[in-house]
DNA sequence: TATAATAAATGACACAGTGTCATATTGCTT
DNA sequence: AAGCAATATGACACTGTGTCATTTATTATA
């Protein structure tokens, strides 16, 4: 987390060093971007970034769960909603490929999806830990062969669904490949084989 | 690719820069790697480093693809054998996931695969599209119930192989997460829900 | 209002790393 | 033994990080 005296400054200066940092984290991953450029374009000394953050993964961090706090509200309140275990995960996708559409923030969400690793989570840390509480207590399992396996039902579709995220990101074809994600949806609902 | 020179190399030469880099490489992922480090050693001059590769990126892609190129034949071979789409892809878990255990390169496959990008491959390059055309032409659809959409269960089983994969490595629970991989292989076949 | 205390801003500095290149060394060939 | 090609070398120019003593601004206090 951002450091008091960052939360401390005037708005406007906060949002002209959100705005280069959200530049540069367009342009590399966190691991490549430089916090010289960022000081360069926001126009601040080098000795103030490390006044307000601890490292260029702070910043990035900090950038990163204001992007998807909404989202993750979204999220719980539809499992509450509804119930349904796959619409939410499938919503979820949506909420995420709506935000890389989106003009102001597409490159941005673009890199930071192609540059996460392997064991990242999209919606970073702690927000993550509660969405998976949600959909844990409000899945709605009457239709299931075998209730007790949610928690692995969940992970799986938490595989599917970050891998479709990614494809489509990096893809040109949007439809396309969320085509693809439902079936991959529907196959973990009926199963491949025949009876 | 390294370069020539390196490949002309005399072999013990060639072992003592691999082990040093692997070292390395197990260490840390490898954008943080230090080319100073293995250099130094490794006992080789910074500008031989630079005879022998374009840069650290090019010597890890090549001792990775080395470490997997048996992994990839062996699996080429499964489907060809029983043509058992979900078999072969345990099969390649278990595979990635022995070498894993395998005291010589434990820490360098864990740190490979803790560090891979999400949409990484875990056998680079061309070999993964090449194993991608062999499950394809080699995977028997008798039972399925809609044989076309072969390319989408092949992209689902990955997505939930290599989550598996990266989840099995950086716990400390081999056993459980192989047993909950299999329940969601059988999800994929069997289907979640009651009819 | 003057002064003290607290908060914020600054940039030079020490350090670590990368990739290049002109030069030196080795070893092979005739 | 000379000459040529392959290999080895480390100093150099860059780019970057995180720190810290010092300066500047702001707020509180008497």
């Amino acid at each position: 987390m951002p450091k008091q005296t960052f939360l401390n400054l005037p708005e406007s200066k906060k949002q002209k060093i959100l705005e280069a940092a959200k530049n540069e984290f367009s342009r590399v991953s966190v691991t490549e971007a430089s916090i010289n450029n960022i000081i360069t374009e926001a126009n601040i000394a080098r000795g103030s970034f490390y006044q307000y953050f601890e490292n260029k993964q702070d910043l990035f961090g900090f950038m990163l769960s204001k992007a998807n706090e909404k989202v993750k509200e979204k999220v719980e309140e539809k499992i509450k909603e509804n119930g349904d275990i796959f619409e939410t995960f499938i919503f979820f996708y949506d909420k995420i490929i709506k935000k890389c559409k989106d003009n102001k923030d597409k490159k941005f969400y673009k890199t930071v999806l192609a540059n996460l690793r392997a064991n990242d989570n999209i919606v970073l840390g702690k927000a993550e830990e509660e969405i998976y509480t949600s959909l844990q207590e409000n899945t709605d399992t009457t239709n299931f062969k075998n209730k007790e396996d949610l928690p692995v039902l969940i992970e799986m579709l938490n595989a599917i669904t970050r891998w479709a995220i990614i494809q489509t990101v990096t893809s040109n074809n949007i439809e396309g490949m969320r085509d693809k994600y439902i079936k991959q949806i529907n196959y973990v609902k009926y199963g491949i084989l025949k009876n």
